[in-house]
DNA sequence: GCTTATCTACGAAAATAATCGTAGATCCCC
DNA sequence: GGGGATCTACGATTATTTTCGTAGATAAGC
């Protein structure tokens, strides 16, 4: 398999996909319409080229097309995270998460998750 | 201040002085090449456009110079990471955090260490 | 069955990034 | 002080990404 490389705009429709499900044209370009300018064109022509490289697949729906992501979120968030890491951390995985945390809040329910975590995978590695 | 946006060659240029400190074209280069295929002058010109840009300050020596990053590393990786974390994430640092801690390999200390800041910021958030 | 809305396909322009060749300056050494 | 090695400056090219205009197809309503 090729290395997963969406460009900018193209994880921003891939997010818009992965949070609502299949989308038309139209409403892909109504979330991305709200957020900055662009042109309906623009987002149809993002969205035909991400189906001819196979990140999304479509079908027929009336006169449009409804359009999914093939690619899975959490495979391309990992691959996307591995390449992060190394281009802005030089790889250290500890300065990325402790940098993450200490820039953004995190509620206790959330901290307790963390540290159940970090039970886990430091009683897997005793074995 | 402007936003503060690297591309991949300049922030894989960033590296390399944050990591050694002042570097001539030729030391960033010798870096550079050790990875991939560059040329020397593509090198160069990359130096120059970051000095350009305020990325790099350089003082000359001898025929040639010596650059050195001006932007600050934390400052630089904090803004990275927002970024990244609001195209890859949407947001959520969570995600991101068990992402990294599940991909990752963590030393026994390492994992103590975020421990001990969750510890911290939870206490923080207290008062 | 027309007219109007909306959609697609396609090509191409504009913007951005990466790459290198060449010409000329500068230093070092014999 | 002349030749060779190394450096800079600069322009130009190529590649990639983003953007949109236009022409034609299709459906829907009257």
């Amino acid at each position: 398999m090729e290395t997963l490389k969406p460009t900018d705009a193209e994880l921003e429709i891939l997010q818009v996909l992965w949070e609502r499900g299949p989308c038309s044209v139209r409403e892909v370009n109504d979330v991305l319409s709200a957020k900055r300018d662009i042109g309906y064109t623009t987002t149809l022509k993002f969205l035909q080229i991400m189906h001819e490289k196979g990140l999304l697949e479509r079908e027929k729906d009336g006169k449009g097309h409804i359009y999914a992501a093939i690619v899975d979120r959490e495979l391309t968030q990992r691959a996307l995270l591995d390449r992060f890491l190394e281009s802005a951390f030089s790889g250290s995985a500890m300065q990325l998460v402790l940098q993450t945390l200490g820039g953004h809040k995190a509620s206790s329910a959330e901290i307790d998750q963390i540290r159940a975590y970090l039970d886990t995978i430091e009683n897997d590695s005793k074995q």
